[in-house]
RNA sequence: GUGGGCGUAGCUCAGUUGGUUAGAGCGCUAGGUUGUGGCCCUGGAGGUCGGGGGUUCAAAUCCCCUCGCUCACCCCA
């Protein structure tokens, strides 16, 4: 009857989102549990925010280009508010709200973020972020612990060849004012330079002596040569660091920051973080305005999907709600995470964390099967009880759709012999298990797989 | 905001001088096999050809408008 009748309301996916099915989020559920397992065990906390926060918390803080996508909500007479941009300012306004929380404080936050973007690939408007922040200390251990979780983590989930970017705000600024640029030029000069992975050296330098206009106005040959020269130093702290702080000299803000950063790779090699995994990279820019010290940004370098975490110190952001308070923290981009080990093949695919599904074979024997369907459970074997009155086939059908590996049959004879019927659907063999030892068959089997 | 590509079944797509009732594969569903899935065979359901207007005896096909999706730039996870 009312079959016929089409839905007047098309399915559809609002533009930058996407539903995450179970073969989605049992791979994502498993990385969310190795960074919830490193935070722990580092002495990071939980916390969560609302999605929803006023307008002005959020604004002025992420620079004019960022601000664009922050998503506005209106209601009633004219009241804005907005979905969160990332975790780092609700963190900020946290931390100015309720200052009676412990020093050093450091939290741990899964929560979907929200970008008014033009969605393309690998971008979507609505994304969950993994942020870890520390917020009430100067202190370089600070920034050096949190890129050693980030390592971590991702060495954890098996992703070896990835390469934690790093560099200091303030050695950037340092390069500009010893190359002479103007202050008013520093933004696009910086933003300029974070291109080069994109255009590269010549389209950089092309670009910079145009300036942000496109027709002149830009900085002279000598600077950008001093630039590039300076942004081609990338690599080994070892190697890059003394040659920057020779191209410096004496200014101020970099001795300062090349000797955090100096301090920040010595405590990443107490903490046994292999160098392959982290270089000294004067082109990292980032682009968030609310950075003031260290920044970093992770890549796998032989896949191009951009970061795949990026972070750094941000001392002054809490004190724009009243309370000063310095801060540092990274975001882990899960998604990108997962996208990555799955290109890269670390990934295998299960579409569900049944072990075993146990079928109804008649009706008399429905009792029988809810039984040693708790009994299963009891003792921590995954196990579904087949809900309706129908054909083993379909029951069957059901386990294959599913991914169901194994499933116990229990009929007539089963309960007389005091056995269950287990077929492994992989194999397509079938074996007679007494009760007793079922347990302990599919564990042992289970964990023979992984 | 600026450019390119694409909209035909739930999904991936065929469908050219405009011409009967718009097709295939996969998926879904029922059966072949009433204690057994995946393979195979047979049948079934499922389409205002994105939407609107125009040209024409006739439009999925040609023209105009519009909406949507997608990729790239910008920026970022």
């Amino acid at each position: 009857m009312s079959d016929k009748k089409k839905p007047r309301i098309q399915p559809r996916l609002f533009k930058g989102t996407r539903d995450s099915l179970p073969e989605d989020m049992i791979p994502r559920q498993r990385v969310l549990d190795v960074i919830r397992e490193h935070a722990e065990r580092c002495g990071f906390a939980p916390l969560m925010t609302p999605s929803i926060e006023h307008l002005d918390v959020l604004t002025g803080k992420y620079g004019s280009e960022a601000e664009h996508l922050i998503f506005r909500l209106a209601y009633k007479d004219g009241n804005t508010a907005a979905l969160r941009y990332d975790l780092t300012v609700p963190l900020s306004r946290v931390m100015a709200m309720y200052p009676s929380l412990p020093k050093p404080f450091k939290r741990y936050q899964v929560q979907p973020v929200w970008r008014a973007e033009k969605p393309q690939k690998g971008r979507y408007r609505e994304f969950v972020q993994c942020d870890l922040d520390t917020v009430g200390t100067t202190e370089m251990t600070a920034d050096a612990e949190i890129l050693a979780l980030t390592a971590g983590v991702l060495g954890d989930l098996g992703l070896e060849r990835f390469v934690m970017r790093v560099n200091h705000r303030m050695v950037l600024d340092a390069l500009l004012d010893t190359a002479g640029i103007p202050k008013n030029l520093h933004v696009f000069v910086i933003r300029t330079i974070d291109k080069l992975d994109k255009v590269g050296d010549s389209g950089v330098r092309e670009i910079l002596l145009k300036g942000p206009s496109g027709g002149d106005g830009g900085i002279t040959e000598d600077q950008a040569d001093l630039l590039l020269k300076a942004t081609g130093l990338t690599g080994s702290p070892a190697d890059v660091l003394p040659e920057v702080r020779r191209m410096l000299g004496d200014h101020e803000g970099g001795v300062r920051g090349l000797s955090e950063l100096s301090e920040v790779f010595s405590i990443l090699s107490w903490l046994d973080v292999p160098e392959a995994c982290y270089s000294f990279d004067m082109s990292l820019a980032r682009g968030l305005d609310y950075y003031t010290g260290p920044v970093f940004e992770t890549v796998v370098p032989e896949l191009s999907l951009g970061s795949i975490a990026g972070g750094g110190r941000y001392d002054d952001l809490i004190g724009r709600f009243g309370k000063d308070a310095p801060a540092v923290g990274t975001t882990l981009g899960l998604d990108r995470i997962v996208v990555a080990m799955q290109e890269l093949k670390l990934i295998q695919e299960t579409k569900t964390a049944t072990e075993i599904l146990v079928c109804v074979v008649s009706p008399d024997q429905k009792s029988d099967a809810f039984k040693l369907g708790g009994l299963l459970r009891r003792s921590g074997v995954r196990t579904e009880v087949f809900l309706e009155s129908a054909s083993l086939k379909k029951q069957f059908t059901y386990a294959n759709k599913t991914g169901i590996p194994y499933v116990g049959l229990l009929g007539a004879d089963e309960v007389e012999k005091g056995v269950v019927t287990v077929k492994d659907l992989a194999k397509s063999e079938q074996t007679e298990v007494p009760r007793e030892n079922l347990v302990h068959w599919i564990r042992a089997r289970m964990e023979k797989v992984g």
